[in-house]
DNA sequence: CCCGCTATTAGCACTTGGTACTAATATGAG
DNA sequence: CTCATATTAGTACCAAGTGCTAATAGCGGG
């Protein structure tokens, strides 16, 4: 057996990339050699037992927890709130909000974190996003700390509308400005949706 | 010890909670009893060993591997495109995206489906977004399919600037506009973020 | 044809973090 | 004091390994 050695190392390793779960013993079934084979191939790649590979895993997702709720819920930190007044945020920009080409942080993140300070200076849960308008007028790099100053400018509560201009800015300087025209929904008016 | 068995349970249940890689012998330490004791506490309490935590935990993650990487990446999947004029993507509106209490998708959702494709239909990871107005005509919910057709509308080459405009429908119906002012950038003019 | 080399397989002792079960001992309330 | 519940101890066993030694296959070259 001159390559299928070789050959089989690397579709044990890609075996176990798309499916972590599997123990030796189905390994060895799948490929038709005995377990030691197994673990003698897992030993020349370095690659860890079941039970450490579902621990990184798992530890993996556990940290993820805090970085991944935040993305459907409020983007950023709220540090400081005063309802139908204002309020402020920070978001953390990291590795994974950036392009890989430029390391610059993807608008959409600048815009959730604006939207969901936003939302939420309205009053809990209850608001809607109608209109907005954005600039974007510095790049955010990862590593740098955006904080969002969101203030109520207008609020028309006959109409249930009110308008909302966020200011982030990294450092001082003003990195992206929105202004939000919400809708507030009544708990009446909530099953209207198609 | 009259109350601290329910106590102790409860804060055991606590414990797992918020460390599930914790084993029962350090369990042990930490409450002072035998682990016998721990052990009879997780039987009554139906709560599994290490192991299977660590592996509810990292199953979790891996399901969640598919739909988180969207996320960062180009949210919704694009099925159409040709570059520096027009591009078509769809966003399936998940659970995960809506407000609990109404299930309205959250605007930032619609946003970055928009934004992305006005991204990609520029030319590869180079473009970043300048300016924007969106309007957010009709609440998606969760269940839907947004179909995003964006569109080239103006191309300043000499400046790097090009105007996209984005059209997001539910069924035919329109749920969301985006104009977006893209500003290309040069592999050169890469390098100028503070 | 045998030598040598790598690859493969086998076997055993030991490890972690448990389960399952039995039995002994506390401990407190009536 | 007695009975029930709670706690602890101890044993056998399991899964999915590691670590180590040793036997065997397969093959290419001289």
């Amino acid at each position: 057996m001159k390559r299928p050695k070789k050959q089989r190392q690397q579709a044990l390793k890609d075996s176990i990339k798309d499916n972590p779960f599997v123990t030796d013993e189905e390994l060895s079934v799948e490929f038709d050699v005995s377990v030691q084979t197994i673990r003698l191939d897992r030993m020349e790649l370095a690659i860890p037992e079941l039970r450490e590979r579902i621990k990184h895993v798992a530890v993996k997702t556990f940290e993820d927890e805090v970085k991944s709720l935040p993305i459907d819920e409020v983007i950023g930190e709220i540090i400081d709130i005063e309802l139908d007044n204002k309020a402020i945020s920070i978001f953390d920009v990291k590795p994974e909000h950036v392009f890989q080409r430029n390391k610059i942080a993807r608008g959409h993140h600048l815009f959730a974190q604006a939207n969901s300070l936003a939302v939420a200076v309205m009053n809990e849960e209850l608001a809607l996003t109608v209109k907005s308008e954005l600039q974007f007028l510095r790049p955010v790099t990862a590593g740098q700390r955006v904080v969002a100053k969101a203030e109520v400018i207008e609020s028309h509560p006959e109409k249930n509308r009110a308008f909302v201009k966020v200011v982030s800015s990294v450092d001082q300087q003003t990195v992206f400005i929105g202004t939000f025209e919400m809708y507030r929904m009544t708990e009446q008016s909530e099953g209207e949706a198609k």
